[in-house]
DNA sequence: GTATTTTTGTGCTGTAAAACATTGTTTTAA
DNA sequence: TTAAAACAATGTTTTACAGCACAAAAATAC
């Protein structure tokens, strides 16, 4: 198996699709200006209340936005996945960041200054309806999330969370194992729940037969029955 | 008192700021493409499951953009005052209405067709910027609500709604009653909460001296402590 | 002006889930 | 290679809130 080192990295502008759009002399421009930035394991890329300066793309490895909320409760808002952008939405709200970010285990990124990525979208309009498409996708999973964290049962709640990290960071070589290995508390934290209950239902799926478990790897067996629970619950 | 209709309403792109930014070729264009509508009271304006093919922008009345849940609850996601716009996300994210939205009381809304928005976006960077960094902010905003939503308790979750509802829609001209007249139960949809509990807690916030309530009036009274019950409830 | 529906107000009950406590297990670090 | 910290598992207690049921008041229709 080749590792991520042994491997020559692409170029930004050809390491993600977004930037197709470019013209030759923008894609230049934007190379020059990026760097490559490695973070270690739990390290805090940003925190809620400092001033967006970089765009960050996810080279390898997983982050969390979450926000700290009312007594030291975390709630993780997304999961990004390498190729995934973020760290731009309060730049373009003209905000100082309302998250924080960090690993979740060792990841590398490309960091892009705001202003170049501004710079570009004042003359690229492809770029433009791309961050357009982009924000409004996002903008429809935190609706519809709104409904799901407040309305779902426990139960719910944590079937559909198993169901969107096998969609986010799909499954290995097997199969079926979900390739994410969250913590039982980041679990919690994504699910807006506490970290007992989290472990609870994930054992009472593990006697329905609906997942198996073992440490942090979880398979999902029946599928169609998480589906249901993460419907109805 | 001059009522709207005694009024000449201004033409779309000079009635909201946004489109300022338009040249006079396609504020013509545009212009020719929109028209006017009313809505009775509440009528429904889209329904989630729809495709979005009309970008609405608030001319007089107020909207709600509501999400129905599990067991028939219904989860408002934000409330839209004049010369908001609304109605378009769906499309940019190239998906079928994700929510519904209805007047909460009798209301007028300009429609443009997306395929025109879309086509000045293409031809006007500043338009595309101002859509940018409404989408974005409407993100934060759905960031903080997911946490609100979650963690806070029924006082604070209703007191933050309160703060909002004065922000949003202001206050009458003795400059304390709150300029909305929502039913219990949408204040109820709105905060995450049964109508019940709306009902009880607004009445324990009259007791405690925080707001005043006559029928569908809202005052408020010591906002400084309705700010404290909404950061530490 | 009366009937009917909708909205509002209040009390009571059951329960889902948080909070707390305890113990075992794995990982990290000294 | 043992101590310490972080994580996982499970049982018990507490509580915030939903879910009724019912009555009164207000809005709307007839």
């Amino acid at each position: 198996m080749v590792t991520y080192s042994e491997k020559q990295l692409k170029p930004i502008d050809e390491f993600c699709p977004m930037w197709e759009v470019l013209t030759q002399e923008e894609r230049f421009y934007l190379r020059e200006n990026t760097k490559l930035q490695h973070f270690r394991k739990n390290e805090v890329i940003y925190c809620e209340g400092e001033t967006p300066k970089f765009m960050m793309c996810l080279v390898t490895g997983k982050v969390k936005i979450y926000k700290d909320g009312v007594g030291g409760r975390s709630q993780i808002i997304r999961l990004i996945k390498p190729v995934d952008i973020f760290g731009y939405r309060a730049f373009f709200a003209k905000e100082p960041y309302l998250t924080s970010a960090s690993t979740i285990e060792s990841s590398s990124a490309y960091l892009v200054p705001m202003q170049v990525v501004e710079q570009i979208i004042q003359s690229n309009n492809k770029l433009a309806l791309y961050f357009i498409q982009s924000l409004a996708s996002d903008l429809g999973v935190d609706d519809a999330r709104i409904v799901s964290l407040t309305q779902k049962h426990v139960r719910g709640r944590l079937a559909e969370s198993l169901i969107m990290l096998r969609d986010n960071y799909g499954v290995e070589s097997d199969g079926r194992t979900i390739n994410s290995h969250l913590s039982r508390e980041d679990l919690a934290n994504y699910s807006n729940m506490t970290t007992s209950n989290a472990i609870r239902t994930l054992s009472n799926f593990v006697s329905e037969g609906v997942i198996a478990v073992s440490g942090r790897n979880i398979q999902i067996l029946d599928e169609e029955q998480l589906r249901k629970i993460s419907k109805i619950g």
